[in-house]
DNA sequence: TAGGCCATCTGGTCCT
DNA sequence: AGGACCAGATGGCCTA
């Protein structure tokens, strides 16, 4: 729509080439009707300059803001490959992905910070990822843990322990990340 | 078909 | 002045 009228070549296709300059260059030779009297550098010609300058600019400004974007993207896919993977589900939403990275980290500082408390008595079952979100909510002010229907489950064996390839450091442990993550990702109760 | 998600464009603002 | 960042607008694609 915007790009209908105007703006030919700055739509959807970009040859992306470095080629704005060139197009600029093109685009400033001087204006198709100019009275050859003498050298009258009058308001048309400058105007005219001062367009095409501007939509040179534009054009550069979309590329880099295409690029940034294209950054963006990027480290939100890095960021979802961190993350525990779905192997059959489709791909989270950049929102799912933020939120869930959110929880997920809060989950694993979770269980750092009870395994260090558990880590001066005496030797306890591995600690798991479940445990630690039922224990408290996620965030402060977050209600995200409101999804555990029986929120005192601190037996906390996984309601299914599927044969996940799983880590050989700690199998146990890695499989429930995993399986945590289909926690994590259902309730997606928001940041903020 | 409505709604969600996404990519892109665009103008404004801030920073270097 | 120019680049980075941001938010709003718009249109396309997909799914329930």
């Amino acid at each position: 729509m915007d790009c209908s009228d105007t703006d030919t070549n700055s739509c959807d296709f970009f040859p992306h080439t470095d080629d704005e300059d060139s197009r600029g260059s093109c685009a400033a030779s001087p204006p198709p009707e100019q009275p050859q009297k003498k050298r009258r550098r009058g308001r048309a010609r400058s105007e005219a300059a001062v367009q095409v300058v501007k939509k040179n600019r534009r054009v550069k400004a979309n590329d880099r803001e295409r690029n940034r974007m294209h950054n963006l993207n990027d480290a939100l896919d890095a960021l979802r490959g961190v993350l525990p993977a779905f192997p059959d589900e489709t791909k989270l939403t950049k929102i799912e992905t933020l939120r869930f990275a959110h929880n997920y980290i809060w989950a694993l500082s979770e269980t750092i910070r009870i395994a260090d408390l558990q880590a001066g008595k005496a030797a306890e079952p591995p600690l798991l990822l479940a445990s630690a979100c039922l224990g408290e909510a996620p965030s402060p002010g977050s209600d995200a843990c409101s999804w555990s229907s029986s929120g005192s489950s601190s037996s906390s064996s996984p309601p299914y322990c599927a044969s996940s390839p799983g880590s050989p450091a700690a199998p146990d442990t890695f499989s429930f990340l995993q399986q945590d993550a289909l926690f994590f990702r259902g309730f997606v109760p928001g940041i903020y």
